[in-house]
RNA sequence: GGGGCCUUAGCUCAGUUGGCUAGAGCGCUACGUUGACAUCGUAGAGGUCACUGGUUCGAGUCCAGUAGGCCCCACCA
C-alpha cells in the first residue's frame, strides 16, 4: 500500500514505526539465511550478554557495531548471518539469584543444590528474553533462530567433548595450588578474575626469635637474636612453615639450617636458602607461608616444607591456628596478632604500604590467595598457535594496538583455573570412586567405577563461565556434531567486543578454535571504545551514571541512538556522553534524522512514480541532465565509494560522518535548493525530467548508504517512495559501491568543478551581503567578471536557482568591473571577479582596517609560499602535484593582494 | 615493577604512508518564518595542534626527553 507524502508529518517521530518495520523483517524471514543456502557467507557472533545484566550504553555501542557491519555485507550480497545468544554467567547470575534468596530469607545451601538450579532456570526464562527483545529494539538484525544459551543441551555437549578431549591429551590436570579464593562466593577465581587494584595497607615488621645455638653468632641486621621479616598480612604468619634467605646473602647466610621460633604458635621452623628472595629488600628475611602465599608455596615446593593452611573456607581463622585466633574474620585476626606481638615486643615497626590487591570481580570481595585442589588447563600448548596465526598476520585486531596487548598475554599465559565451587555452570564431568583412588573422566556419565566395579560421586564443582564461551564461535553452530551450519558457517569472520575481555574470551576462542577446529574462529576483532560520564568515569550501576539505552530508543529512537553512537568516536576510542544530558548527547543523531525525514518529504511531494527508478544515465534523460545533476552524481559516486572503503577497513565514525556531510551538506543545502525552480517545471518538462530522475535515484543511494547505521528511518522512507510500498526493502541491497568493485560508476570532472565554481560565487555573495550588514530579505543586484568557462557553464543552466540561494536581484555578466562605482570587489580562487555596488552602505573606516589587517595575512602566506617555491629541494623533491598546488596557492595569494589593494584604493577614492 | 595509550577550538572528537592557509558536530555571536526541515537557514568569532629539543626542503603527523591524564599486565614479602 502506497501512503501518500501528506501523511508524513514535519517531525519525524520514530514512535509507531521502529517496532512495526521490525516485524516486518522478522516475519519475512530477512534475518535468516539457510546453511545449504550459503554460497558466500559473512558471519559474526554476539559476545553473549549475561542473563543477569540488564543492556547498558556498552552494549548499545557494540551491537550497534556489529549490526552495522552485518548490514553493510548483507547490503553487499553476502549471507549475512548474526548468531545472538545469551550467556549463564556463572558467578555473576548465582550471586544475583543468591541476594534474590536472601532478600527472602533463604539460602542456597538452605534450599539445597536441585531447588537451588530450578530457581536459577526460572530466571533465566525470565530475563534470558528479555535481553533479546531489547536488541530487537536496537534494530540488531540478528539470525534469531540461531539463538544459542551457553547452558543448552548443545552447548552444554560441546563443553563436556572439550574437557574430555582435553583431559585425554593431558591438558586438563587437577592439582594442589594457589588460587585466588572469594571468602564471600566461596569460590576460586581464575588470575583474570581477580582484579587488582592499589590498596593502602601496612607492612608489618616482626621479629622472629632465633633459636639459641651452641656457638653460633648473632644474627646481624636484626637486633640481638631475632630475624626481621615483613608481611602485608600478619594473620598468615600463623601458617608460617619456614624463613628464607638468599643464598648469596653475605649478611645472612651463615643461618641457614638454624631454627626460629615462630611466635604464639609454639612451633620452631628452619630458615632456608632461596634465590627467590631479594636481598635487598627489607631486612633480607622472608616468612614463607605456603599455604597462603604463591611465591612461598613454590619455596614450600623446593624445601619440602609444611603447608598449614590456617583458614576456613569463608576467611575466618581456622582449627590449625592457636585457639585464641580461631574463628576470627581474617582482618580480626590481623588485628589480634598484631595486638598479641606488640604484647611480646615482637613488632620491629609498622609502615604505610600501598600495594595491589586481588578482589573479586564480581563482589569485589578481597581475594585470599590460598592452596586449594582444583582442576587447570595447561595453557602453553594452546596458546602457541594462537600466538602464531598472530604472527601470521591471519587475525587482525582493530585498533591495531590490541594485537601487542594479546601477544604479551598470550606469551606470559598461566594455566588456567577452570573449577568453581558453584552450582550454576556445567558440571564437571569427573567421577572419583568411592572405594578406590580411580578418577572417571567420561563423555557418558558413568554408574560404576572403571577399576574396581564401585560407586562413583561426580565432582561436585561447575566449569568457569568462560569454559562454555570459549567454545561459542563453534558450539552455536553445532559442534561437536558435524552439522550443515558448521559446515558451511565456520569460519566465522569479525567479532566486536569489549577490550576487557580480550583475554577471558577472544584470546581463549582463539586457542578453541585453533585446537578444535584446526582453523581461526575469525579474522578481525574490533575492539569498541568504553563509554563514560561527563566526567570520564566508567558508566557503572554504583556510580548511578548508566544510560538505558532503552530510554534513549524511546525518547529519541533506534536510529538517533545509533548514529549518535557510531559518529561519535573512532572504533577502540572511549566517549564520552553526559548522562545528565540525555538531549545535548542524543541530539546530533535525533537532528539529522529529522533532516533525513523532512528532505524525503520535501522530494517526495515533486516526484512521481515515473520518476522514482527511472535512469538518469538512460538514454531518454541523460541529455537533459544539467550541471547539477552532473555533480550531484558526481558527489555520490565519490561518496560512495570513501564511505565503503570506510566500512572495509572498519572506520565506521567516517562511514557516518561521511554519510551525514553528502546528505546534509551536498543532497539538502545545495542539491535540492539548486533543484527546486526546475521541479516546478520553471525549466521545461524535460529539466524537470532529467532533475526528478536524478533525485529520486540519488535520494535512493544515500538511503542505502544510511541504511546500516539508521535501517529504520532509512527503511520506511523508502518504502514511501512514489511507486513503493511496505512490500519493498532496503535491507537486501544492492549496496552502491561507487564504482568500487569493478563497477561502472558515474564521474564528470567537469561539471563537478562548475558547480564548485558556483557554490564559491553564491558563498562570496553571501560573506558579502553578511560582512556589509545587507538585510539578506533585500535583493540586490551583482556584477561578475572574468567569468570561467566552467562557471559560465553553471550560470547557464543553473542560474534561477543560484540567483534564489545568493537571494540576487539581477546578475549582470561583465568583461570587466565597472570603474568610477562605490563597491566591493571579491576574487575567487577561480579568478572570478564579483562587483558589489554599494552606494551609501558602507563605513569606510571600519573597511579600511580590515582590508589592512587581511593584507597582512596574506603578505605573511605569500612569504611562506614564495620561499618553499624558491627552495630547490622542495621542487626537486616534493611530488609533481604538491608543487603544482603550491604554484596555484602563489597565484591566487598574488592576484588576492591585487585586488585588495585596489579595493583599499577604491575607498579611499570614494571617501576622498 | 613491566607494557600500551592519550594530551588538537569552550565541550566531544576527526586528522590515512610527513605537504595544513589544521576540520566536524555541539556550544557561542549576529541576522533570518526564502512554505522540506526553527530538531531549520546564512554568516561569523574561537586553535603558538601539552612543553622542550632533534630529523627533514617541509612536522599536528617521525625520533628523544619533560609535564599531566588513562588503561592493561604483574607473586616483590
Amino acid at each position: 500500500m502506497t501512503e501518500t507524502p501528506h501523511e508524513l508529518s514535519s517531525r519525524y517521530d520514530p514512535t509507531g514505526i521502529e517496532a512495526p518495520l521490525y516485524a516486518r523483517w522478522l516475519e519475512r524471514g530477512l534475518f535468516h539465511v539457510d546453511a545449504a543456502d550459503a554460497d558466500d557467507p559473512y558471519v559474526m557472533v554476539i559476545p553473549p550478554p549475561n542473563v543477569t545484566a540488564a543492556l547498558h550504553m556498552g552494549h548499545g555501542l557494540n551491537n550497534t557495531i556489529q549490526d552495522v557491519v552485518i548490514r553493510y555485507e548483507r547490503m553487499r550480497g553476502r549471507d549475512a548471518v548474526w548468531v545472538p545468544g545469551t550467556d549463564h554467567a556463572g558467578i555473576a547470575t548465582q550471586n544475583v539469584v543468591e541476594q534474590q534468596l536472601a532478600a527472602e530469607g533463604l539460602s542456597r545451601q538452605e534450599l539445597g543444590r536441585e531447588k537451588f538450579v530450578e530457581r536459577m532456570w526460572e530466571w533465566v526464562d525470565e530475563y534470558g528474553s528479555r535481553i533479546i527483545d531489547q536488541l530487537k529494539v536496537m534494530g540488531c538484525s540478528c539470525d534469531w533462530e540461531r539463538t544459542r544459551f551457553t547452558l543448552d543441551e548443545g552447548l552444554s555437549h560441546a563443553v563436556r567433548e572439550v574437557f574430555v578431549r582435553l583431559y585425554e591429551k593431558g591438558l586438563i590436570y587437577r592439582g594442589n595450588y594457589i588460587i585466588n579464593w572469594c571468602p564471600r562466593c566461596l569460590t576460586a577465581l581464575s588470575n583474570e578474575e581477580a582484579e587488582h587494584q592499589e590498596t593502602a595497607g601496612r607492612l608489618y615488621h616482626f621479629r622472629y626469635p632465633l633459636v639459641p645455638e651452641e656457638g653460633a653468632p648473632p644474627a646481624k641486621g636484626a637486633a640481638g637474636d631475632y630475624v626481621i621479616v615483613a608481611t602485608t598480612r600478619p594473620e598468615t604468619m600463623l601458617g608460617d612453615t619456614a624463613v628464607a634467605v638468599h643464598p648469596d646473602d653475605e649478611r645472612h647466610s651463615h643461618l641457614v639450617g638454624r631454627q626460629v621460633a615462630l611466635p604464639l604458635t609454639g612451633r620452631t621452623i628452619p630458615i632456608v636458602a632461596d634465590e627467590y628472595v631479594d636481598p635487598e629488600f627489607g631486612s633480607g628475611f622472608v616468612k614463607v607461608t605456603p599455604a597462603h602465599d604463591p611465591n612461598d608455596f613454590e619455596i614450600g615446593n623446593r624445601h619440602d616444607l609444611e603447608r598449614i593452611d590456617v583458614m576456613n573456607d569463608d576467611a575466618t581463622i581456622g582449627d590449625a591456628a592457636p585457639e585464641e585466633f580461631r574463628g576470627l574474620d581474617r582482618f580480626e585476626a590481623r588485628k589480634a596478632v598484631v595486638a598479641a606481638l606488640e604484647a611480646a615486643s615482637l613488632v620491629e615497626k609498622i609502615e604505610d604500604h600501598t600495594h595491589s590487591v586481588g578482589h573479586c570481580y564480581r563482589c569485589d570481595t578481597v581475594v585470599e590467595p590460598r592452596l586449594s585442589l582444583q582442576w587447570f588447563v595447561k595453557m602453553k600448548p594452546l596458546a602457541e598457535p594462537a600466538l602464531a596465526a598472530f604472527h601470521a598476520g591471519d587475525l587482525r585486531f582493530h585498533p591495531e594496538r590490541f594485537g601487542s596487548i594479546y601477544e604479551h598475554w598470550l606469551t606470559n599465559v598461566r594455566d588456567w583455573c577452570i573449577s568453581r565451587q558453584l552450582w550454576w555452570g556445567h558440571r564437571i564431568p569427573v567421577w572419583y570412586c568411592d572405594d578406590c583412588d580411580e578418577i572417571t573422566v567420561s563423555r557418558e556419565d558413568p554408574d560404576a567405577c572403571a577399576a574396581c566395579g564401585g560407586g562413583v560421586t561426580q565432582d561436585p564443582d561447575v566449569l568457569d563461565t568462560w569454559f562454555s564461551s570459549w567454545l561459542w564461535p563453534f558450539s552455536t553452530l553445532g559442534w561437536p556434531e558435524d552439522t550443515p551450519d558448521l559446515r558451511a558457517l565456520y569460519p566465522t569472520h569479525t567479532l566486536s567486543t569489549a577490550p576487557e575481555i580480550l583475554f577471558f574470551w577472544v584470546a581463549r576462542m582463539v586457542m578453541a578454535g585453533i585446537e578444535f577446529m584446526g582453523e581461526l574462529p575469525f579474522t578481525d576483532v574490533l575492539m569498541h571504545g568504553t563509554v563514560r560520564d561527563a566526567q570520564g568515569r566508567k558508566m557503572s550501576k554504583s556510580l548511578g551514571n548508566g544510560i538505558d539505552p532503552l530510554e534513549v530508543v524511546e525518547t529519541f529512537g533506534a536510529d538517533a541512538m545509533r548514529y549518535t553512537l557510531v559518529s561519535a568516536a573512532a572504533v577502540g576510542t572511549d566517549m564520552q556522553l553526559d548522562h545528565a544530558d540525555l538531549e545535548g548527547s542524543f541530539r546530533v543523531g535525533r537532528n539529522f534524522a529529522n533532516k533525513i525525514w523532512n528532505a524525503v518529504r520535501f522530494a517526495l511531494g515533486g516526484l512521481t512514480a515515473d520518476d522514482v527508478g527511472r535512469d538518469p544515465l538512460g538514454p531518454d534523460v541523460e541529455p537533459h541532465l544539467e550541471v547539477a545533476d552532473r555533480w550531484i552524481l558526481t558527489r555520490f559516486t565519490d561518496a560512495a565509494a570513501s564511505i565503503t572503503g570506510a566500512l572495509d577497513r572498519f572506520r565506521l565514525h567516517e562511514a557516518a560522518e561521511e554519510t551525514y556531510q553528502f546528505v546534509w551538506g551536498d543532497f539538502c543545502d545545495w542539491y535540492l535548493e539548486l533543484v527546486k525552480p526546475r521541479l516546478r517545471g520553471d525549466r521545461g518538462e524535460a529539466s524537470r525530467d532529467a532533475a526528478a530522475a536524478t533525485l529520486a535515484h540519488v535520494l535512493d543511494g544515500w538511503l542505502r548508504l544510511l541504511h546500516p547505521v539508521m535501517p529504520f528511518i532509512t527503511e520506511e522512507l523508502y518504502c514511501h517512495l512514489p511507486g513503493r510500498s511496505h512490500d519493498d526493502t532496503l535491507l537486501l541491497g544492492p549496496w552502491p559501491t561507487g564504482g568500487r568493485d569493478g563497477e561502472p560508476a558515474f564521474r564528470d570532472p567537469d561539471a563537478a568543478a562548475a558547480l564548485g565554481e558556483l557554490q564559491e560565487l553564491v558563498g562570496a555573495v553571501r560573506n558579502l551581503r553578511s560582512e556589509y550588514g545587507i538585510d539578506p530579505g533585500r535583493k540586490i543586484d551583482l556584477v561578475v567578471a572574468s567569468l570561467t568557462p566552467a562557471l559560465e557553464r553553471a550560470l547557464d543552466e543553473e542560474e534561477e536557482g543560484a540567483l534564489a540561494l545568493a537571494r540576487l536581484e539581477e546578475l549582470t555578466r561583465a568583461a570587466a568591473i565597472p570603474t568610477g562605482v562605490v563597491g566591493a570587489h571579491a576574487v575567487l580562487r577561480s579568478g572570478v571577479e564579483l562587483f558589489l555596488p554599494l552606494e551609501g552602505v558602507v563605513d569606510v573606516d571600519r573597511e579600511r582596517a580590515r582590508i589592512g589587517e587581511e593584507l597582512e595575512r596574506l603578505d605573511g602566506l605569500l612569504a611562506a609560499t614564495e620561499k618553499r617555491l624558491d627552495n630547490p629541494q622542495f621542487t626537486g623533491q616534493a611530488p609533481a602535484e604538491v608543487v603544482e598546488r603550491e604554484r596555484e596557492k602563489l597565484a591566487s595569494f598574488v592576484q588576492r593582494r591585487t585586488r585588495l589593494l585596489e579595493k583599499r584604493d577604491a575607498f579611499q577614492t570614494s571617501s576622498g
